[in-house]
DNA sequence: ATGGCTTATCAAATAAGA
C-alpha cells in the first residue's frame, strides 16, 4: 500500500496537480492539508472519478484537512480527543481527521503554525502538540498492535540540518526547543518516522517558501512528516519526498511524502 | 534596511502562511 501527506495549499487551485500526483505515483491513501475550503466547495467528483473515497472537514478558508483512498475509507473521526480549539469558536479548527483504510488507521493533521514565539498562537501549537501526543500514546497503551499513521503538516524542524541556515531562524517558531521537545514527545510515545531513514539529510526538505527564490536555492525546511506505530513501521518498504512537485507554475509551497508499506 | 510570493475573501486591503 502506498501512503502519501501533502499540504496542497487549496485543493480548488491544485485539484489538477494532485489528480496528476496520484495516478503518476499509484497513491492508495493521500492525506492532505491546508485544503482551504468548506466541505460543499470540495472537488470531490474530480477524485471519486479517479476511483478514491474522499473524507474532508474545512469549515472555511483556513486550514481544512482531507483523506482520498482506494482502498477503503472507513470510521471517519473529524479531530482527535483533547484537541484544543483556537479563537471564541466553541468548535475546534479543521486539522485533525482519521480514517481506516486497509487497517490502517490514518491520521491528517495540520498542526497549528505558531506565528511567533510570543503569539498565543504559539501557545496553542504547543498545547495541541501535548494534547495529541497525549491521546495517541493513549491508541499504543490500548492496543500496542495498533497500525497508526500520523502525517501531514507538522509545522516543527526537528533537526538543525532540517533547515537550510538555522541562523536565519535564530526568533522563529518551528525551530525552538519546545516545539522540538513536544514532536520528540510524540515520537518517543512510539510514533517513529517512516520517511527519514530513507530519505536521510542533510538538505533534504519538503516546504519551499514562495519568496526569496527559496526553492531554486535550495533553501528549504523538512516540517512534513508520516509518522507510524511500532507495527506500522515493521511494515515500511521504503519513502520519499517527491521534489518534482515543488517545480513548476502552480506548485504548492510543500511536496509530498510518500511512504511504501507492504 | 527590507521585501521579494501565494491563497482566500461580499473585490481592496487584509489575514495567514512558516
Amino acid at each position: 500500500m502506498r501512503l502519501a501527506t501533502w499540504n496542497v495549499n487549496s485543493i480548488r487551485t491544485r485539484a489538477d496537480r494532485v489528480a496528476a500526483f496520484l495516478e503518476r505515483h499509484d497513491v492508495d491513501v493521500l492525506a492532505m492539508q491546508e485544503t482551504k475550503c468548506r466541505d460543499d466547495q470540495f472537488p470531490e467528483a474530480r477524485f471519486t472519478a479517479l476511483g478514491y473515497e474522499v473524507a474532508h472537514v474545512g469549515y472555511s478558508q483556513w486550514n481544512g484537512v482531507s483523506i482520498l483512498s482506494r482502498v477503503g475509507l472507513e470510521d471517519v473521526t473529524v479531530g482527535f480527543p483533547g484537541q484544543p480549539c483556537w479563537g471564541e469558536d466553541t468548535s475546534c479548527e479543521a486539522r485533525a481527521l482519521a480514517a481506516t483504510c486497509a487497517g490502517v488507521r490514518v491520521w491528517s493533521l495540520y498542526v497549528p503554525n505558531g506565528r511567533t514565539l510570543a503569539d498565543p498562537h504559539y501557545t496553542y501549537k504547543l498545547e495541541w502538540l501535548a494534547a495529541l501526543r497525549g491521546t495517541a500514546a493513549g491508541w499504543l497503551a490500548d492496543d500496542p498492535a495498533a497500525q497508526v499513521a500520523l502525517v501531514g503538516d507538522w509545522n516543527i524542524v526537528p533537526q538543525d540540518d532540517d533547515v537550510w541556515d538555522m541562523s536565519v531562524f535564530s526568533t522563529s517558531t518551528h525551530v525552538s526547543a519546545p516545539e522540538r521537545a513536544a514532536f520528540q514527545a510524540v515520537v518517543d510515545a512510539g510514533y517513529a518516522d517512516l520517511v527519514r531513514p530513507h530519505a536521510p539529510g542533510p538538505g533534504v526538505y519538503t516546504y519551499w517558501d514562495y519568496t526569496q527564490l527559496r526553492f531554486p536555492r535550495r533553501e528549504g525546511m523538512r516540517i512534513d512528516f508520516a509518522l507510524g506505530s511500532p507495527a506500522l513501521a515493521a511494515r515500511v518498504d521504503g519513502a520519499f519526498i517527491d521534489r518534482e512537485e515543488r517545480k513548476g507554475k502552480g506548485a504548492s509551497d510543500h511536496a509530498p511524502v510518500v511512504v511504501d508499506l507492504s
